[in-house]
DNA sequence: CCTTTATATCGTTATATGGGAATATAGTGG
DNA sequence: CCACTATATTCCCATATAACGATATAAAGG
């Protein structure tokens, strides 16, 4: 019950969901997730951190930076069950095409260097 | 992406989760509901219109009572969807397994006239 | 119309949540 | 060790949420 609970607290959230949707994309810096969505620092680190207990995504240390994706071990079914509706799920979403379409423009070189 | 945050958010509480795990057994009254959940009624109305809400739930009235059911009325694919996966999930769960049980035990007629 | 009973809504309170600024931590390069 | 940069954590504020009691509404029967 309470992993359930976790994953649907996590997907509960706007920000939350637009970054699990970006993350099937591709994978994310936390620089570029920050850059796509508007938000400080420090709200993206919390949101990932969320979703990263949830079991949703995962991430990968690359010195500096921290590269996020969505997660592959499959330890929580909920969360597996979620993220495989979420791939056809909110495809329409006007919000969501726009940031998706802006997704090519983001590159961690040009966004995240002052 | 309101409507999929709306079963998100109804299904992120325990209580609210327990009523549609039961619901998946047979309809129930809601004072047969509050009975096995042991809320408050006023909690157990506003929850049941939150689920009601995100088209998880539907209700008949019958005179004095109301009997709430699963919704088949297939309006919001996110909550078909959940409730689809849901008749699987959970079902290990200890809490929710105790609370099943005590199901055939609860009737209206005995529970509801004080 | 009045009473009774089941349910819904309102008011209040305690806790949870999302947001950003400030600070701490970690990795990189001098 | 020091400076710099990316990310994580902490702190605080505003709002949302869940709980209950009290009150309102609705249906049924005298």
């Amino acid at each position: 019950m309470r992993d359930f609970i976790k994953v649907m607290k996590a997907l509960s959230d706007p920000n939350r969901i637009k970054m699990v949707k970006l993350l099937q994309n591709r994978s994310l810096y936390v620089c570029e997730l920050q850059a796509v969505l508007a938000l400080a620092q420090s709200t993206v680190s919390k949101h990932l951190r969320i979703l990263e207990e949830a079991g949703l995504v995962a991430y990968r240390k690359e010195g500096l930076w921290v590269n996020y994706h969505i997660a592959d071990t499959r330890k929580n079914p909920y969360a597996t069950g979620l993220l495989g509706n979420l791939q056809h799920w909110l495809e329409e979403d006007e919000d969501l095409r726009n940031l998706t379409g802006r997704l090519p423009e983001i590159k961690r070189e040009t966004i995240c260097k002052t």
